[in-house]
DNA sequence: GTAATAACAGTAATCATTACTACTTATGAA
DNA sequence: TTCATAAGTAGTAATGATTACTGTTATTAC
């Protein structure tokens, strides 16, 4: 893969903020560098950094994906009053009931829904 | 809410298949019931479902949204090479990492990516 | 029965994502 | 250091899942 200041540009931005972005949101700010970038860009790169391994995808229950350059498995917890995405790190192991049957499982997504501490504070 | 056929097939349809299906085809089977059922009489159905809690939606690396309508939150498998999705009951417990820091979990998806025995096998 | 209105069929609109095309740039060999 | 090759890009058009809208139908409470 040769390199390009695209995906470069791509990369540092979502390292850059501990933030989980859509394409769109990606675009907007990649633009303030690089201001004639186009959205097509913006979905091929964040598609090859994602086979890459370089940052993850959030699938939530919202109509767009959101990518977080921060790359290692991490639990997603999505508040259903004000949507914020808050990252924890949580003990897991492969459950044996999926291992066990010989099924090999090679990436995970853990996601829970709920109401974060500040909209419980609020109301 | 009132009742409506519509509503009825669907989740009929959803509970008969230990299945996951998308929007379009809930759409196709139940059109062999109903025949003049419209697309958007499906959305419009399967949202109120998920919100009664009488059907779960499952979100996936790939474009649409698939319905389940065993809706007892559950784990679930998607195999990369053949796509199926596979349901498993898997024991856990809300992470305290999330819990002691006053987050409320009301809802939660688990979804593990791999490959199913049934490919393994096939190579 | 009948009024009120939730739900519907059919169709148009939305909008995130993907595909396409002519141009540009990184890179490795001469 | 050229320069050929092909990966990458900008700009734009197309796709397709989902949502919105509108005039009609069916459920339900009185």
């Amino acid at each position: 893969m040769r390199s390009s200041h695209q995906r470069d540009a791509i990369l540092e931005y979502l390292r850059s903020e501990r933030a989980h972005r859509s394409a769109t949101q990606v675009y907007d700010a990649v633009r303030e560098k690089i201001p004639n970038i186009s959205l097509g860009t913006v979905y091929r790169n964040l598609g090859q950094l994602v086979e890459m391994g370089a940052i993850i995808t959030v699938e939530t229950d919202d109509k767009f994906v959101y990518y977080d350059g921060y790359a290692k498995p991490h639990t997603h917890f999505v508040c259903k009053r004000c949507k914020k995405i808050y990252d924890f790190e949580t003990e897991r192991l492969y459950p044996r009931e999926i291992t066990d049957t010989g099924f090999i499982i090679e990436d995970e997504r853990v996601v829970y829904y709920g109401e974060c501490s500040e909209c419980k504070i609020k109301k």
